[in-house]
DNA sequence: GACGTTTTGGACAAGACTGTCTAAATTCTT
DNA sequence: AAGAATTTAGACAGTCTTGTCCAAAACGTC
């Protein structure tokens, strides 16, 4: 009865919400690329293969197009690290070689993909200028996944993997020291290879269990 | 004979100069909050305290302006890191301590100020678009950098204070460890206060003596 | 195949910005 | 204080951009 009209509803044309994400992902790009002021709706429509007043009914304006944009790749993101997060070694047989498979998806999916390098760069530009926006940004990414990192490193540190004072700091060391060899090269726009990104997680994973591994207590590996 | 009209042309007039200095720093303000393409000539103009012809006299153009700006940043920041590095406790008595001081001028002097957030903007937004301007930044900045804080590292491992594999790598872990804490916030704009960043620098410290830590041999300290 | 919705392309007004020009005012040098 | 150079304010042309409007075309549904 409703609900096929609700299905409607909600599904819309199909190809609607198909023009709706091809424009959100073109407008990623071009704000990625040009900063807000410098993208050109005309710019985002044509490479969205759409018109230009297709933008304005689906979006409204500019800075509302902007908006969407930021929040649909934020939850992306925020989705992408949650499951990257749940590839954490809590049992592992070979800590460090685990640790480092880790930090490899890590950089792939959460720091070196597409939407990871659109988010940084908004959120530097605009961040001040939309204070909301970036605030559930920082809330609901950065925060929950580094409180929820460091929790399986209390684990590991119960299980007796890693000797911990605070899980938190460590968890934003691990972060830190994933990003250490690719801070500058990120910066410029380089996409390191994946030679490149093997060594760097090697490194970070190296000094991360220098300073906290353990031998575990025997009894507890099986 | 050739010393006046020499002087002359080089130090033009005094309030000349003056102007310069007063349009690069506004522009650099403007520059920062805005963007290239959001910056606004006349708001640089204003903010400097001079008319928008005068902008043009000196500067030209935006683009000619913008990289004059940049250029002058780049080499302010890195004198400023230079500087910074001669501090460095080469021979200390209580190596944690001198070492937190260290890690606290590069945060304040290198990192929290504004020239340095300056360039990360500049960097990450328009960097793919002048090669040149920031393969300078990157080569005489942070490659230089990084490695003459590998020497000062190898120093501390020759002396016994540390032990380690690749002091370039250690570098870099190290200033990736005094960001950790900073990264998220710094990049929404705000100012860590003097409590925070001394929490922060000890951290930082702390897990990279776990790390590389060692007692110096004996014979060497006096 | 008819009907309602979405999309298109192009025209358009309004505003913003860059970069130039000029004559008058101010500042520097001597 | 005179002469040279710099600075100013404002006007101005030209371009670009945003956002609106509309009639015709394309699309999806029944």
């Amino acid at each position: 009865m409703t609900a096929d009209t609700a299905t409607d509803t909600v599904l819309q044309s199909r190809s609607q919400t198909a023009k709706r994400v091809s424009i959100v992902e073109a407008a990623a790009r071009v704000f990625c690329s040009e900063g807000f002021a410098g993208a050109n709706i005309d710019v985002i429509a044509a490479e969205a293969g759409v018109s230009r007043q297709t933008v304005y009914n689906h979006h409204g304006d500019k800075e509302t197009l902007f908006i969407a944009v930021v929040r649909e790749i934020t939850d992306r993101a925020n989705a992408r690290f949650f499951e990257t997060l749940d590839s954490f070694p809590d049992r592992p047989q070979n800590l460090h070689a685990e640790l480092v498979e880790f930090a490899l998806r890590l950089t792939r999916n959460c720091i070196c993909n597409r939407d990871s390098k659109f988010l940084r760069k908004m959120i530097l530009m605009e961040g001040s200028r939309y204070p909301a926006l970036f605030r559930h940004w920082r809330e609901e990414g950065p925060g929950r996944v580094s409180s929820a990192l460091a929790a399986r490193f209390a684990r590991l540190a119960l299980t007796g993997f890693l000797e911990l004072d605070d899980p938190d700091v460590a968890a934003r060391q691990f972060f830190a020291l994933i990003n250490a060899d690719l801070h500058v090269s990120t910066m410029l726009g380089d996409n390191p290879g994946e030679e490149q990104l093997r060594i760097s997680a090697d490194n970070a994973v190296k000094t991360f269990l220098r300073a906290f591994g353990q031998q575990p207590r025997s009894g507890l590996s099986a």
